[in-house]
DNA sequence: AATGTCTAATCATCATACATTAAGGGTGAG
DNA sequence: CTCACCCTTAATGTATGATGATTAGACATT
């Protein structure tokens, strides 16, 4: 990679740690081609294999687990195999990363219409029977529970996420799953029955085009719904995010 | 969050570790507004105060280093403190979890596709000159390396990156960014002379559609951009992230 | 065929000890 | 007075040995 400006031109030795080492060791054979599944023995094993105590393999193997490269099984037949994905482990990072930035409510805003529309488009394109029922679900719910502020507010926020789904995109899924654990808190208090109202209807005329595989016509629907959506501004300097409920 | 489909009635009593307690009652703290530099402490503090080992303590420690949450300083007045923000290890949790789903070229290409357009227009709006003047640089060292794949495709992958950048959004950023280990193998061999001249006069296109601050241009230059360069079609089904240099 | 039981493998945790690192203060030379 | 150096001290890093808890699989029982 070229250097980025801002770029120190050495990071500091900081490591230094054996299980830091190790750690390394273990990426770069899973990125060299190791798939969910395989073993790579027990604590035991690797503490004789890498020439160090018990204690420094445990130390990385937390440290992978919480990666979530590695699960760790205990028992007879355990021991590490490289974990199966897990997509909201990455949006739960993103989450940590963005409460400790401190996420603007602009940025959040922002990069939600940047994605969302576009999203909607190849959800068009691609959706399932079974997805577009799942929308019509979920559209269906939250006008039943339209006086319901944090229900209509989950319900309304699945539905964006359920069109993510549909999309067929897990890159794109995975974003806005992150996103999400931001998005909470700042829109449920921001509703009343009459936007709750507007909002579901056009969630209805989103999943329309949807069903009907109308691309550009979602795409311009999730756009203006946005456009109205993050009219309601939120205070920009504040932190907005909360964990993401497990 | 509602019920999704397909979740089971209860999901599978697992680890029940101590260690992993500890790990959520301290994320809870720090989602509940501690910030970056917060003292939590010692290990031997804490293995008291949660009436734990040290052992016990560093389990949990080194899964909240892992995760970015915390970071660890030996020495006197060292100790446990929340970590400062750092992008890229998101990024990284993004390869990881790319890697292990194995991410197909049609998913990478789509989603570049739906963000990269809008992420222009936002740097049409929000670009520094200083950050402009960042882009012209790669444009011209992209245009003196036309001969050399590698080099070429590290340059312009940092375009479409220093974009990201001058468009003032993190979360947008961090998103792209952790695209980047998927994106170098598979465009580097598909570069010829031909190709490169071609995209780095679009590069230089688009630069200048966000000097001029026109975010529509800038928006549809990029649209067309990615339409040409994703029309190289890669193998779809094979596995295309390796690990971030770091 | 389903259920209970034993056994060996393996991680989770504890206790203790020593090594290594880094911060801060004290000391002496210039 | 200032600077370099060393020493003390606080804290993590690593090692060793032991005990308890959990699991898979083989085997016995209903």
């Amino acid at each position: 990679m070229a250097t980025a400006p801002g770029d120190k031109p050495w990071r500091p030795v900081q490591g230094a740690r054996a299980s830091g080492e190790i750690v390394e060791q273990i990426r770069k054979a899973f990125f060299g081609g190791m798939m969910p599944g395989d073993r790579l023995g027990t604590e035991s094993d690797l503490a004789e294999q890498f020439g160090v105590s018990r204690i420094t393999i445990r130390d990385a193997i937390r440290s992978l687990e919480a990666q979530g490269i590695v699960t760790v099984r205990v028992g007879a037949g355990g021991g590490l195999r490289i974990a199966e994905s897990d997509p909201d482990r990455y949006a739960d990072a993103l989450s940590i990363q963005l409460h400790l930035m401190g996420i603007t409510w602009e940025e959040l805003t922002e990069a939600m219409r940047s994605v969302e529309p576009s999203t909607a488009g190849l959800a068009a394109r691609h959706a399932s029977g079974e997805q577009v029922a799942r929308l019509r679900g979920l559209v269906d719910d939250a006008h039943a529970a339209l006086d319901d502020a944090a229900r209509f507010t989950d319900l309304a926020l699945d539905f964006h996420l359920a069109v993510a789904e549909a999309a067929g995109n897990r890159a794109i899924r995975a974003f806005l799953r992150s996103l999400r654990s931001a998005q909470h808190m700042k829109f449920e208090e921001n509703t009343s029955r009459e936007v709750a109202e507007r909002v579901a209807r056009m969630h209805g005329e989103i999943l329309d085009a949807i069903a009907d595989g109308d691309a550009d016509l979602a795409t311009s629907r999730m756009n203006e719904h946005l456009a109205l959506v993050v009219s309601h501004p939120g205070k920009s300097d504040e932190h907005l995010c909360v964990p993401l409920t497990q």
